[in-house]
RNA sequence: GCGUCCUUAGCUCAGCUGGAUAGAGCAUCGGCCUUCUAAGCCGAGGGUCAGAGGUUCGAAUCCUCUAGGACGUACCA
C-alpha cells in the first residue's frame, strides 16, 4: 500500500504541475507540500488529497483547484479520482491492491511488518530494575512490558537490541531486610517455609519497618551494616549473597512467566566501585568539587538546577554513582548508537543529572542516552502504598488473573477443546495483563481497577487471542476439508465487500504501525491497531460465511484474507507480549 | 516557591507530523445463537475535548495565561 501511496502522490503533483502551468503559475517542491490522509468514511474514498496549502499558489480556493487537477489529469488507469469539495479523493483497484497485499504478505510470512528502519544501529534497553528486597508489583509489570515490547518493536524496526537489567542489590534498603531477618529470621529459608524466596525477604523488610517505628535505633543500625557491607565484612557479605540470591531466584521465576527476558544482568555491587574511581577521577579533572560537608558534588547551575552529591561525605556510593559506572561498563561491553532506559517519571531529575554527568566527563556517547519515562499505575483510590499494604504484588496478580480465565474456561464449557486448561488459562491471563498495561501511551499515568480491568470482554487481550484462535480453528477446518475445496482459485476480485475492503486496508497498514511505534517507541500504537484489526475482522467473520460461502472460488479467496489477518495478528501479539492460543 | 508532565462520554482510554460529522471498551437500554467458538455481532442514549485568549483558510492537536491534579526539586532508589 506504500507504493500505491507515493505513486498517487506523484500523479497528483503531475496534476497540481499540469494545472499550474495552465494558470502560469510556477509550483515549487510539490510533492513535499502535498498531504496525504486518509478520509473520516469510505465511502468518500481511500486516499485523500486536500488542496488547502495550495490556495495561496493558486491565490484561488481550494475546491476550484480539486477539480482543476481533476481536469488536467482526466482519465487514469489506477484507480478513479473524485473532487469532494476542497479534496481529491482517490478510489483504489481495490482487487489490484487486493491481490499484492494477500502475496505480500504469504511471501513475507513473520516477517510481514518488519522494516529496516533501524538497520544497523545497535540499542540497547534497560527496564525492569528491581530491588532485591522484595518483590516485583504492579508498577514493575508495566516497566517489564513496556521494556520488552520496545525493545521487540525496535528489532522489528530493523535494531540490533540489546535488552539489559541491572539489579539494585546494594544500598541501605537492602540492609534493611537483612537486619530484620537477623533479629527475627529464625534460620527460614524459601526451602523451609515454602515460601518464593523474593517474598520471603519481602516479608523482612515489611518486618523492618514496623520494627523501626518502636526502635528508634533501626535506621542507625541500617546504615552501619551498609558501612560494614561496602567494608567488605564476611558475616554481613554472607548474608547479602544468600538473601539476594533467594530474591534474584523468585523473580526471575516470575519474569519467566511473564515471557520477559535479558541479554545480560548487570548488578550494582558490581559497578557502584568502578562509579566511585569515575567520581574520583572527575574530581581531579575539576567536574565535580568537595563540598565543605565532605560530599563530592556535581554544580548543575549551568543547566539552571541545584548541585547533585556523586560521592557521600562517608565515601559510600549512592544511586547516581553506580549508575555512572554502570553506563560506562555497558559502553565498553556494547557499542550502543542509543542506550533507552525505561525508568518511571519519578526520575526525570536523576536521569537529566547523569546524562549531564557523563557529558561532563567526556564521553561522546553522552547525547545518546534517552530516558524512556512512563507514568505511574494507580489505584482507584489512589497510589499504590507500600506502608498500607495497597501494592498489588505481581505474582498474586497473576495468579487472580490465571483463576479468573480458567473459571471462564471451565463456565464456557471448553475446557476439553482446550486441552491444557492451566497452560491457556495462564496464556490468557498474561494477555489480559499485557494488553492493559500496553495499551495506554507509556508517559501517562494509568488507573487500575482490579474489579473491571480484568475483563475478558470488550477491548482486551483475551479478545484478541479470541478471535486470532477462531480464525485458527476455521482454517483447520479449512485443511480438513481440503477435498470440497479442490481446483479453487484465489480470487480477488470476488473480496469485493466494505468489510473485506476494510481489513486490506488494515493489514496493509500494519508495518507503517509496527514503524511509527518504533519511532515513537509506544507500543501502545500496535495495540490498538491490533484491535481494529481483530474487530474488523469479527464483523466481516459475523457477516461473510467462509467455508459455506457457497463458491469454493470465494471461500478460498475469503481462506487467504484470513490467513492474512492471522499473519498480522500473530506478528503483532509477538510484538506486545500476548500468547497466541491455537484454541480457546 | 521553582521545574516537568497530565486534564477528551458516568468510568478506563484512543485520536498519526493541525484538516471533512471527535472514536473504542466498560457501565445503561434494546435486538441477534437448529449455520465456521455468543470471550461474539448489531443498534440507542451519553461530549462547550478543564476554562480564556492567540496563531491559521482550518485547532482536541501549536503558543500564552488561568484553574485543578501528578511527579520532582534527598548524603533514598
Amino acid at each position: 500500500m506504500d507504493s500505491v501511496k507515493s505513486q498517487w502522490i506523484s500523479i497528483i503533483a503531475r496534476g497540481l504541475s499540469l494545472a499550474a502551468e495552465e494558470k502560469g503559475i510556477s509550483l515549487e517542491n510539490i510533492e513535499e507540500k502535498i498531504v496525504v490522509e486518509r478520509p473520516p468514511r469510505a465511502e468518500l474514498g481511500d486516499l485523500a488529497f486536500p488542496m488547502f496549502p495550495f490556495a495561496r499558489d493558486f491565490k484561488i480556493a481550494p475546491p476550484a483547484i480539486a477539480s482543476l487537477v481533476a481536469q488536467a489529469l482526466g482519465d487514469l488507469q489506477e484507480g478513479s479520482l473524485k473532487i469532494a469539495g476542497p479534496y481529491l479523493n482517490v478510489f483504489l483497484d481495490r482487487s489490484a491492491v487486493t491481490e499484492d497485499l494477500l502475496k505480500e504478505v504469504v511471501a513475507r510470512a513473520d516477517g510481514y511488518g518488519r522494516s529496516d528502519l533501524l538497520a544497523g544501529q545497535k540499542v540497547m534497553v534497560e527496564f525492569s530494575c528491581p530491588n532485591t528486597n522484595k518483590p516485583l508489583h504492579l508498577g514493575h509489570l508495566r516497566n517489564d512490558a513496556i521494556g520488552e515490547s520496545i525493545s521487540r518493536i525496535l528489532k522489528a524496526a530493523g535494531a540490533e537490541v540489546q535488552k539489559v537489567n541491572l539489579i539494585n542489590n546494594r544500598g541501605v534498603h537492602i540492609c534493611k531486610s537483612m537486619l530484620a531477618y537477623q533479629k527475627f529470621g529464625e534460620g527460614k529459608t524459601p526451602e523451609s517455609t515454602g515460601i518464593k524466596g523474593d517474598h520471603l525477604v519481602g516479608d523482612f523488610y515489611v518486618k523492618f519497618n514496623q520494627w523501626s517505628k518502636e526502635d528508634s535505633t533501626a535506621e542507625e543500625q541500617a546504615q552501619e551494616m551498609l558501612r560494614q557491607w561496602e567494608k567488605g565484612d564476611p558475616a554481613v557479605n554472607e548474608l547479602w549473597e544468600t538473601m539476594n540470591r533467594w530474591t534474584i531466584e523468585g523473580i526471575k521465576e516470575t519474569y519467566e512467566k511473564t515471557g520477559i527476558s535479558f541479554d545480560t544482568y548487570y548488578y550494582e555491587s558490581n559497578t557502584y566501585l568502578s562509579g566511585r574511581d569515575q567520581v574520583l577521577k572527575g574530581l581531579e579533572k575539576g567536574v565535580f568539587y568537595k563540598d565543605e560537608d565532605g560530599s563530592i558534588r556535581l554544580d548543575l547551575s549551568d543547566i539552571g538546577m541545584d548541585t547533585k552529591v556523586m560521592l557521600r561525605s562517608d565515601g559510600t556510593s549512592v544511586y547516581m554513582t553506580q549508575d555512572l559506572g554502570t553506563a560506562i561498563a555497558r559502553h565498553e561491553d556494547f557499542p550502543f548508537d542509543r542506550l533507552i532506559y525505561v525508568v518511571g517519571a519519578e526520575q526525570e531529575y536523576h536521569f537529566k543529572v547523569l546524562f549531564h554527568a557523563l557529558k561532563q566527563l567526556g564521553f561522546s556517547w553522552a547525547d545518546m542516552l534517552y530516558h524512556l519515562s512512563y507514568g505511574m499505575v494507580n489505584l482507584p483510590e489512589g497510589k499504590m502504598k507500600s506502608r498500607e499494604g495497597t501494592v498489588v504484588d505481581a505474582d498474586d496478580l497473576l495468579e487472580d488473573l490465571s483463576r479468573m480465565a480458567r473459571e471462564e474456561i471451565v463456565a464456557k464449557e471448553r475446557a476439553e477443546a482446550v486441552g491444557d486448561v492451566d497452560t491457556t488459562a495462564g496464556k490468557i491471563a498474561l494477555a489480559a495483563l499485557h494488553y492493559f498495561l500496553l495499551q495506554v501511551s507509556p508517559y501517562k499515568d494509568m488507573v487500575f481497577n482490579p474489579q473491571e480491568s480484568l475483563s475478558f470482554n470488550g477491548n482486551t487481550g483475551p479478545y484478541l487471542q479470541y478471535m486470532s484462535a477462531r480464525i485458527n480453528s476455521m482454517l483447520d477446518k479449512y485443511n480438513e476439508r481440503a477435498q470440497e475445496f479442490e481446483g479453487a482459485v484465489l480470487d480477488s476480485s470476488l473480496l469485493n465487500s466494505e468489510a473485506e475492503w476494510d481489513l486490506v486496508k488494515l493489514i496493509s497498514s500494519y508495518p507503517s504501525q509496527v514503524r511509527q511505534a518504533a519511532s515513537e517507541l509506544n507500543p501502545s500504537i500496535v495495540a490498538a491497531h491490533l484491535y481494529d484489526t481483530a474487530k474488523a475482522f469479527s464483523r466481516f467473520y459475523h457477516d461473510c460465511s467462509i467455508l459455506g460461502s457457497g463458491d469454493k472460488n470465494l471461500t478460498k479467496s475469503r481462506v487467504a484474507l484470513s490467513e492474512a489477518v492471522l499473519q498480522v495478528l500473530k506478528n503483532g501479539f509477538d510484538l506486545i507480549n500476548i500468547p497466541f492460543l491455537s484454541k480457546m
